[in-house]
DNA sequence: GACCGTTGTATTTTT
DNA sequence: TACAACGGTC
């Protein structure tokens, strides 16, 4: 077989352990990847006939891409920075895996960390390899993967069946109630928090007790006292937390590691985010053959909060000594001065490895950051941004392309309401998840409770909803009854109400009668489910049953006259949630579900209706998000938190609330964390970047603009207000987007109703709150012409026409490269500088020349994606300048000329090449590697790219991080720049798929609702309903809309 | 004394 | 939204 795995194998040293030194390593890479490819792939004529789909696979990747996709590495890491191509690299190589090398499906495990990234994963390599393949790997969250083995072999360490699944409400409610009733003083979510850290360091809960009782301070006590009680409540309500999931996961593997004996190879998505336990988790999983793919970025690690350790990344360098480590460079996503902007907030991290990323679009227009007078304030003037960046460019963005991303999820409020307003419909992802809504949750707490009767909190919350006189003192006092004699609640209300037993709490008249409805209910249910099977009673069917002998429609309608229609219309969703569960689709998901046959293994399987219903509920427990296939074409903004934002980009972004105590949070203790967390959300942007900090928060609290954006050297690259959208920008906006540039005609067009063509409606300072806060609501309710309104009008004089001719069109002497050298830069340290002087010193390049130099280089690209025309244009050095719009340089320099005292500071990003950067003319292109891969050696340090191979590693380490030494050409960048069509001839474009968490929309009539006359004060009242008024109940049809996670629609 | 409804207040991030 | 605290009613 002439394949690239023979090329490959050929060039790789039989004893890899001793003979991957550096040296040999780079011309290895090299070779397996370009000519390896070059040779079998598109040359070799048997290769074409024996494995089709190869090609497929490898098209559209880079020389960093494909040499990770094909590697015969058997423990590879793929360190890849935002819109690197991650995602495509990962889906390629589980492809490969398959097609290639044969391995099977069910032999693969690719574990992610958010339902969602496993869907898109999913998605992404069925496209890639087809036949349903991909529905037979074993891929999913972590905690989902666990629950599949516990599922089918958790007798083997006495995990009972039908195991339910605790999630972080129940935690907190078994531990509030635990520290209430032992009269405890700390805090219940704090005391939650530490469990679960404690759990992610993978010790057992009775060493960490005894090591914490040894603690002479109350809190200590306090807490080991919570911990043993709250795994004992779990136990006894037979439910597994979050953390328990996976510890033991980890306990069933090594005690029985030939439940995966069958495993071939384990891919991991986002390892930086993984924890200790699921590091352990990786190694038994992979503990038969070895076999291991991790993506991750250190740069993105987000989740320290959850325990999360960047630190395995060189952990599993030592557990692997031959790890492969491949760096993708090269940002497909963002503009230059996004990029820029972003290298410039995440390298204020010191203890940071030095990298690089390298754009491949154009410069573009830098990022705002816009100060304004309030949160409210805040909101409007993101809404007006959207409605005029939208008009300004011909509507080249839907509002599909937009997302607003938030640090937490409280901080939609202002925008979700101003957008609702304005009648713009958006989706909100993150924060409060469909099944916490409080009826849903209700009757999530009725089903969890007939599957396993002994979950006490479950029927605590819900023994009086709806109510049945059975107040809050009798809930409690029959509790401690419980807790006394040490059964559940269930147990001891049901053999009260049969008589069993007398209580020793008084219960009164309508209370007792409550109870006994209660127990009849839950039995009743319970024998429907035991005893029917699937063709008689499905799930469906059950929750319909529920329904009606609760009257919860009833309910709603009394206790909830405002909206009771949606919250109804909610639970109409559940049931068709359900029904995945039930029927013809149940069968698809029990094969998905499958772990192959072990011989000598025995699995519990099952298809009783009452296992559907802990199989929903793991789901519900599982899953934050809801997908909905129906819905995704509607056109709507995105409203995120950044966390949940993480994997996703948009061609334009608004981070609100970029203040301090918002990013960083007043409650966030690592501040490198919160750093990074704004570095993953600017670099979420494709071409537009929008930052706003309100000078007054919600509580009108006087705000100070982010840390991490109020640094000097960030100034030169930042904007004030939003940008013009000369015809320029927006063809350069329409290049990065790989989009048509609407024509000039159009934007004439589609501006027509704008209020005003500039960002102006309010001062950049920031300052005069109330009044236009009132004026902007007159003039949206009524159309009422405010003094405002008259010079925004005034300002429309300005035609479009003249403002924007084709940039191609103009002259753009400042634009000059004399301009250019003027101003330098001196280096610090490796990747610090600051200007020292206003002499051009060989060798370092000023980010803004930099950038425009790439840029020409890069243009190459921009041929490749089709659009360059940079050739014709004659002058490219200017074509060049013209066509990035507001290259940060050009502020900068003018800043400096005009306030010499106020120079900011300029930072190169990119310094390897020191020689030949830059002449007098200084617009040579850069000759700059276009991908860099390097081979890790074993246990070297750190996570920077460019090693000398002359140094063993913990010397160069000590250069790198000591002496300031800039990474200089090292022999390690193996090639210059080849021409790679990356995105170019790609024939799987990343198609990013957006969840719903919430969906609600303020349909067309949206202003007119919430108009009325009262300007002022249009926030709270209306959110509750608007919020749910157009979301689920609007829905195209009922039944089709959602599918579960995990599932595939037809 | 128990229960219910109203009002005021505070909200990190996720499996 | 969700929760606690408070005051009114059975």
């Amino acid at each position: 077989m002439t394949s690239t795995e023979e090329h490959v194998r050929a060039r790789l040293p039989r004893n890899r352990a001793s003979a991957w030194g550096i040296n040999n390593a780079a011309e290895f890479t090299l070779l397996s990847a370009d000519e390896a490819m070059r040779e079998s792939q598109f040359d070799g004529g048997d290769c074409k006939q024996t494995l089709p789909q190869t090609e497929i696979i490898l098209e559209g990747l880079n020389t960093a891409q494909r040499t990770a996709v094909s590697s015969p590495a058997p423990v590879l890491q793929v360190l890849a920075p935002p819109g690197s191509g991650k995602t495509k690299t990962l889906t390629a190589r589980v492809a490969y895996l398959l097609c290639y090398e044969g391995l099977q499906p069910w032999n693969v495990i690719v574990a992610t960390f958010t339902v969602k990234a496993a869907r898109e994963m999913k998605e992404r390599i069925g496209k890639l390899i087809g036949d349903g393949l991909e529905a037979k790997l074993i891929l999913g969250t972590f905690h989902s993967i666990a629950r599949r083995y516990l599922v089918r072999y958790g007798h083997l360490i006495g995990i009972d069946r039908g195991f339910g699944i605790a999630d972080s409400a129940d935690s907190l409610g078994i531990i509030k109630r635990i520290i209430k009733r032992r009269k405890l003083h700390i805090d219940p979510s704090t005391a939650r928090s530490r469990i679960s850290n404690a759990k992610a360091q993978g010790v057992s809960h009775f060493e960490y007790i005894a090591q914490t009782l040894k603690k002479k301070n109350v809190d200590a006590q306090e807490f080991a006292v919570v911990y043993e009680e709250y795994e004992d409540a779990l136990a006894k309500s037979n439910l597994l937390d979050y953390d328990n999931l996976l510890l033991r996961c980890v306990e069933l593997l090594r005690q029985h590691p030939s439940c995966v004996s069958n495993v071939e190879a384990v891919l991991i998505d986002e390892f930086q985010d993984t924890n200790l336990v699921q590091f352990d988790l990786m190694r038994l999983f992979a503990a038969h053959r070895n076999r291991v793919t991790i993506v991750g970025d250190p740069d993105q690690s987000i989740y320290g909060f959850r325990s999360a350790e960047i630190k395995n990344l060189k952990r599993m360098q030592k557990q692997y000594p031959d790890t492969l480590v491949v760096i993708l460079e090269e940002n497909y996503r963002s503009s230059g001065a996004i990029l820029l902007a972003a290298l410039e907030v995440i390298q204020q991290d010191e203890s940071r490895p030095a990298k690089t990323l390298l754009p491949t679009h154009c410069v573009c227009t830098r990022p705002i950051l816009r100060k304004l007078p309030s949160a409210g304030i805040e909101a409007l003037w993101i809404v007006f941004e959207i409605k005029r960046a939208i008009a300004l460019t011909g509507n080249l963005f839907a509002l599909n392309d937009i997302a607003i991303l938030i640090r937490s999820a409280s901080l939609s409020r202002h925008i979700e309401s101003a957008l609702g307003k304005s009648g713009i419909p958006y989706r909100m992802v993150g924060g409060h998840r469909f099944f916490d809504r409080a009826e849903v949750k209700t009757v999530l707490d009725y089903l969890r409770i007939i599957s396993q009767p002994d979950n006490n909190d479950a029927m605590a919350r819900v023994i009086n909803v709806p109510p049945r006189r059975i107040g809050e003192t009798t809930v409690k006092a029959l509790l401690d009854e419980a807790e006394t004699k040490k059964v559940t609640l269930w147990s001891l209300v049901r053999n009260a109400v049969q008589g069993n037993i007398t209580l020793k709490t008084k219960i009164l008249k309508p209370a007792e009668q409550g109870l006994s409805s209660f127990t009849n209910l839950i039995l009743l249910a319970r024998k429907k489910l035991f005893e029917a099977d699937e063709a008689e009673f499905s799930l469906v069917q059950l929750v319909e049953f529920l329904m009606k002998k609760l009257g919860f429609k009833e309910y709603l309608e009394k206790g909830h006259p405002e909206d009771h229609e949606t919250r109804w219309a909610n639970i109409e969703e559940l049931v068709a949630q359900a029904s995945d569960f039930s029927g013809p689709a149940l069968s698809e998901y029990e094969e998905e579900e499958a772990l192959p046959d072990i011989e000598g293994l025995e699995q519990r399987k099952s298809s009783s209706v009452s296992d559907n219903l802990s199989r929903f509920l793991a789901n519900v427990a599982l899953s934050s998000e809801i997908r909905d296939d129906s819905e995704r074409p509607r056109d709507q903004v995105t409203i995120s938190t950044i966390h949940a934002a993480k994997g996703l980009e948009w061609p334009v972004v608004f981070i609100p609330a970029t203040y301090d105590g918002s990013i960083p949070h007043s409650r966030a203790e690592d501040m490198d964390e919160e750093r990074r967390l704004l570095y993953v959300a600017m670099t979420r942007a494709k071409a537009l970047l929008y930052m706003s900090c309100p000078m007054k928060n919600s509580q009108k609290e006087q705000t100070t603009l982010s840390q991490f954006l109020s640094h000097k050297s960030l100034t030169p690259h930042l904007e004030k207000k939003g940008p013009s959208f000369k015809y320029g920008l927006t063809q350069s906006i329409a290049r990065i987007l790989n989009r048509d540039c609407p024509s000039e005609a159009s934007i004439a067009n589609s501006s027509e109703d704008l209020k005003t063509l500039e960002d102006d409606l309010w001062p950049v300072i920031g300052e005069n709150t109330e009044i236009q806060e009132k004026e902007w609501g007159n003039w949206e309710a009524d159309g009422e012409v405010s003094l405002l309104h008259e010079r925004a009008l005034k300002r429309r004089c300005l035609r479009i026409g003249d403002v924007s001719q084709p940039l191609t069109d103009r002259a753009q002497p400042s634009f000059s490269a004399s301009r250019v050298t003027t101003s330098t830069t001196t280096m610090q340290g490796s990747m610090n500088f600051s200007i020292a002087s206003t002499t051009m010193t060989a060798g370092f390049v000023s980010a803004g020349s930099y950038l425009q130099n790439l840029d020409k280089g890069r243009l190459n690209c921009a041929t490749d994606e089709g659009r360059g025309r940079v050739g014709k244009r004659g002058n490219s050095a200017q074509a060049v300048a013209s066509m990035a719009q507001d290259l940060p340089l050009k502020a900068a320099n003018t800043r400096a000329s005009k306030r010499p005292g106020e120079q900011p500071s300029l930072t190169s990003f990119f310094v390897s090449d020191r020689k030949g950067l830059h002449t007098e003319r200084g617009l040579e292109p850069i000759s700059r590697p276009k991908s860099i891969v390097a081979i890790k050696p074993l246990e070297k340090p750190g996570l920077s790219v460019q090693h000398p191979p002359s140094a063993t590693p913990n010397e160069n380490a000590t250069k790198e991080a000591g002496a300031g030494k800039p990474p200089s050409g090292s022999p390690l960048r193996v090639k210059p720049a080849t021409t790679v069509s990356t995105m170019g001839g790609n024939s799987v474009r990343p198609v990013y798929t957006t969840t719903v968490a919430q969906s609600h929309a303020s349909g067309g009539g949206g202003g007119g609702g919430g108009g009325g006359g009262g300007g002022g004060s249009f926030q709270r009242r209306t959110l509750g309903v608007r919020r749910s008024m157009n979301g689920w109940a609007n829905r195209p049809s009922q039944g089709q809309g959602f599918v579960v996670p995990g599932r595939r629609q037809n």
